[in-house]
DNA sequence: TATGAATGAGCTTTCATTCAT
DNA sequence: AATGAATGAAAGCTCATTCAT
């Protein structure tokens, strides 16, 4: 039983149940992060756990695709709430797209482990693609360049190149880290905010 | 026998050997960038290479991480065959840096089957490192920028972080290309070599 | 605890208990004739009762194959019912022998879930045989055939082979059902009282 | 690698691999006449042949469903193979018949445990039916059943319940020796004779 | 040099059952 | 009387590798 007995709506966990949950999805995070997607079974996860066997994964999960969703879901809504919480104060594009790359070194930096996970699910395709499902958010980046465009403050360039180069950027943190552990988060992220008004500033001085 | 028998120097192979080797390497790009690499397996590389037998790999590669070593070797020896060409003809460090920028932009383009497999091997831990192995060259972007800084040309910025920057853009080329198949691979390098023009140069006006 | 606690006789359920155990049992039914005893387990049946764990079934029912036995028990009950309402008119053995046939053609037209589930258990082992069990009342339309030879209405055969196939003939009604859902019942148990009236009866004309 | 490797037409196998598919066939046979389909795994089947791991099977096979498939169809060939030769010498319905009834039930006398276990797959679902595929051949006394109506010698019955009457009559032998093992194959086929000559003949005496 | 065959460990998943509450 | 949770064994299948020929 369980694991999405029927096809209904509300899940309407229990304690326990929502408890275990979250310990197996840490457990998962944290052996992805260890030895990679690859060497990631339901076995390994398990026993990172403490769990007497991998069928109490299958009892709380509908298989492994769903618990890798849980994984990405649960990294990017926490990236969300740090987020909201962080942008609101920015009142001009520039100031957004400042915040939005400390914000989001910042969160990278905090989470080392569960973005490293992420990354190596998606570029395994450890997450099934039911059509509808868009679990990867656009990034707001395109957005905040649009704006900034419109109102003049930013040159003219293609803004999803743009974007991209910058989500790039901030996502390449986690690989700089593990090669330079030793990175100081705070002048990488000012590195980044100088490159980045430079190349996107009107007029930058 | 066969197969690295002893850990001597030269391997001195024979023409077929040689052209078998090619064959299977080939063979696992295709796969690797068609399926995957979490689902590529020796099976279905053979299949790919119209080999009657996986034993026929285990014969010429030590393993499978072998197999995986010489993909990522052959495609980044390529690479460098077709960037000491170009680069040949760059004068001073930006003129080197936008040659770098272009070149590596049209041979990825021109290799994102080879690209997507070095990728995926990578992202899984494909590749076994013995130590004093160091498989990924570290970029020549650095040396431009730390020269371009030299010579006055760049300003004053971290040469390794801007080089990881200028990399992961570059980099990001095939997912762009995999999101958006028509884009222009010419405005792409453009836009780029003038977001890194503005982002390095101290006075670019 | 409950489940036969003990190896005494009388099992005295509660009224409750009664309506759980006979709700289980349809439900096995229902899920046997639908997926087949191979896919039949707890899970589907407390889903298909609507049941909110498997524990339930484990509590009511010694285990798998003591659920089954019931399954069993209680067709063969409904049929022992239905038949012996309509033998009683019968007086002699031919009379009889048309009776048994059209009656349990009946009453498996009637009860075809039932039936296929039946079916799928015995095929399948689905039943722990313990000694001293006989779980398949042995045909009664043997007793008729050796009556109406006492009495010279049947020609001289083995009783006991041609009980056998009246038997087969009518059991095979629910496949045939299945090949042509649409056959007239009516006009299949006539066919069948002609074959063995013709086959047993020694001057039929 | 092997198991069906390509969608390709002729598999063109080997003669040890022949040898070891006919094994494993004879230890699937063996095993599910002993235990059922229910409880034969590949593991039972591996320990059964002698093999050391169930992989072997995975090897030689597709699946589970492709050995129980090749257990029925080289059942069917082998009875095939004997009827053919029995059937040449009948020159009427009625001696078609007859020569049919005894040739069946000789062949399921001689081959008991590979009846048992092609029936018990079929009744557990053991094959996977792809469109297009029929696995059992519809019963050739119908046929002849039609013949005879056709030439006169039999009465007006539906032919297609009148063949599986006799068909089942026939399939039931196996159980049949189960419950009485000492049985006369001869007497069982001669009261089969008699039985259905008196039930379809137009004038038996 | 190449092939078919075989191996055994590993995978995810399903299952009947038990148990505390 | 019923539930949610947990268990561990077993299932079918895939894999990289080895080996005799």
């Amino acid at each position: 039983m369980r694991a999405d007995q029927h096809g209904g709506a509300a899940p309407a966990r229990t304690v326990t149940e929502t408890a275990r949950r979250a310990q197996i999805v840490a457990a998962a995070i944290e052996t992805i992060a260890e030895v990679g997607y690859r060497n990631t079974s339901f076995a390994r996860i398990a026993r990172q756990a403490g769990l007497s066997s991998t069928g109490l994964i299958s009892y709380h999960f509908a298989g492994k695709s769903d618990l890798m969703a849980q994984v990405a879901e649960e990294t990017y809504a926490a990236m969300g709430r740090h987020m909201t919480a962080l942008m609101s104060g920015a009142r001009t594009p520039p100031q957004a797209l400042e915040a939005y790359i400390r914000g989001t070194a910042e969160f990278i930096a905090g989470h080392r482990r569960e973005m490293k996970a992420v990354l190596e699910i998606f570029m395994n395709g450890g997450i099934e693609y039911t059509p509808g499902t868009e679990l990867v958010a656009l990034s707001p980046v395109e957005e905040i360049l649009r704006a900034g465009q419109a109102a003049g403050d930013f040159r003219d360039f293609d803004p999803w190149v743009m974007a991209s180069v910058i989500q790039r950027a901030i996502d390449g943190l986690p690989f700089l880290l593990e090669t330079r552990p030793g990175t100081d988060l705070g002048r990488y992220a000012d590195e980044l905010v100088t490159t980045f008004t430079l190349a996107t500033t009107r007029n930058p001085r």
